[in-house]
DNA sequence: TATGAATGAGAATTCATTCAT
DNA sequence: TATGAATGAATTCTCATTCAT
């Protein structure tokens, strides 16, 4: 047997990418997310996250505790980058039948390039939402409802709009006539014989939508 | 009910509920429907829909092999029972915008009486559709596509409507209105900290989309 | 036991048994080979396999995945046990005849202080050896046969054997007498009503194969 | 309702094919066998005996009361039917070598043409042989253990076989070197990489037991 | 911070067999 | 003789999670 003779030797700890606090959660975070998105929260696996994120399974249970809070983080991320987003989207600046198209163009680019926003969505709505009712992050109402209201009123105080419309209301028509169409796309595809995400379909359904949006909010 | 003078008049199999097959298969289907309704095909127990259905577990699989096909079948039954809800529509008798509003209200009201037709939707999507590419039921496909696509050439006839309308487009707007708020509920209600269901919120609510969809529709 | 007089040392990991992998892995697979050879590969259990083993019915699975791949393990392991056997043999040192007598006796004895061996092959080959032919492992071909071979044509030289022996078949044959008996014993016993496996039947046994490779093996 | 006038009216009872007790067990047990042999006892399934039978799955209990049963009635309806071809042998008709290779290659033959024979065997011998214990049939035991013993003896007589021959050892070994090709045919040639099936392997197998067995019995 | 070993509580599915007609 | 309906007891395998280092 080879017995050392330095007690006092350290091994130097490698030239890291172990060991990096940060960037196994943010992998993990990553991971799970996608994981969720692609599965449901009941069809995600572990195993599969801790494979995405290669890193330990036990990892991810040193930081996250069990699976619901890690649904819970993630989900809370997402929720922290839409509407990140959207506070850059100014839409004060812009005469209000201007702002109100960039805002559905907005979801709806948002819709696509983040399919798993939705996604995740879903499975916090099969789950009662309990998750983000245990969330005590804020950054989860949106703020643009606020300033879509204040469009609304000065379109209105234009002549340009008509009244009475609800801010809420409208945000939510905008975000289900973009989200129902991605997220069910499967079945309607299936049931229709069509394809709805070529190109053209995408700009066919946009322009469907700032129609429809439009034509509603301003005066006849 | 004609009454049989004979004796020999076969008795009837006595109120029992054993030993009927259709029963069973039907008990189970219901069962099954709102199993996958509640938790998600994911989510669901075979265990759960068999105690729902009070029979033994095994006779799921008796009659539909796996979990899978089980689910296809609710699945079809879904369809096969909003195309047959839509079949008693009667539009054509009526004045185009009126047509066009009772088909939203339609589908406002199946959504709410039927949720966990959106529900079932969701987790067909969330697996690709493939139960229903496998599927090789004919009513899925809605038969009021047409019937809208009618509707509408019939009001710009008559100078009430706009053209260029895709009957497509609309239906799915029409669906993603209703079925988005109702299936995404929860969430928004927590963000929103605002109860969507309630009598007077289902009310503005189908008020705002028949705005939305007439005010489109029609020509200014 | 050299005693180091550092303080450095590393504390032997006590006499434990608990989590072990190579222990846990070796158990199992003893184990599983025992319980296969019982019962065969469809009457083999799991739950049996854990239980011979000591752990948990789990860990099989996570070192070996499912039944058929733990199964291979068992065939490969089994069959690099005799070709190690077969190594020892140094046939080549003795006169031919010897040497044919000295297989004959090592295969017998092989078979009778190892009959799982022939029960593992009998279940392979009613899953059409399957499992041997998904396995990279070369250890799986006799080197006898070539040494076999080579007696042969020195047997040949010598005057002593006769021509035209083909080694492959003449081990087959071999393997035939001795594994055929073992396997079949239950049956043979119970139809010719006389045990088989008494010591003085293993011998006449031994004998008389002896007298049937050796008597045609060599010239007359 | 349309009622039926007469009373005495009895529907003939279709051209039959059904409710044909000999045929309906006769193919069960056919179905059996080949099951059996295929799947081996455990492997195999009583649905699936029923599908290749052709008849409704209960039936099989009503004639066969259960699997263990089925079987036993297959392996004594095989062991029947090899003991009745060789009877019909005729070995004492020919010179004592005829008489012998004529039994190798019949046993061969046999072999060839009917796998299932050692594949029941097989399973019988997993399981202790009980089935053939229970069995009170008599036909199992071979008469040719007999014919072979006279055979010896006059071999012997006439100077041209070696004496002490046990006619049960022969038999077996004649036995075990058909068999165990046929039935270890998987793994061998997996093992060697060689196909022993071919029309010139056979005949080459067949020659070479000839000249071992004959080789052996025939005095030098 | 990181990880391989280990596990209990299910989960879907299978299978021989019985029930009721 | 024949059969569709029904079932209890396994059986394999999965999954989130904890242990021990």
């Amino acid at each position: 047997m080879t017995v050392s003779t330095a007690a006092a030797v350290k091994v130097t700890p490698a030239p890291e990418r172990q060991r990096d606090a940060g960037r196994s959660q943010a992998a993990i975070l990553v991971a799970a997310r996608d994981e969720f998105a692609e599965m449901g929260l009941d069809g995600a696996r572990m195993e599969g996250i801790a494979t995405r994120a290669a890193v330990n399974k036990r990892l991810i249970y040193y930081y996250f505790r069990d699976k619901d809070q890690l649904f819970q983080a993630v989900l809370e991320k997402a929720y922290q980058h839409i509407r990140n987003a959207e506070q850059k989207l100014n839409l004060l600046n812009l005469p209000p039948p201007e702002a109100v198209r960039k805002l559905v163009e907005f979801t709806w680019n948002y819709c696509m390039k983040h399919p798993e926003f939705q996604s995740l969505l879903t499975s916090a709505n099969l789950h009662k939402a309990r998750h983000l009712r245990q969330s005590r992050a804020r950054e989860l109402n949106s703020p643009v409802i606020d300033t879509l209201g204040r469009i609304l009123e000065q379109g209105r105080s234009e002549g340009l709009f008509r009244g009475g419309i609800d801010p809420t209301q409208l945000y939510i028509s905008i975000a289900a006539l973009t989200f129902f169409y991605r997220s069910n796309n499967d079945t309607l595809s299936a049931i229709f014989g069509r394809h709805l995400l070529s190109p053209k379909a995408k700009q066919e359904r946009l322009a469907h939508m700032c129609d429809l949006i439009l034509g509603y909010v301003m005066r006849d």
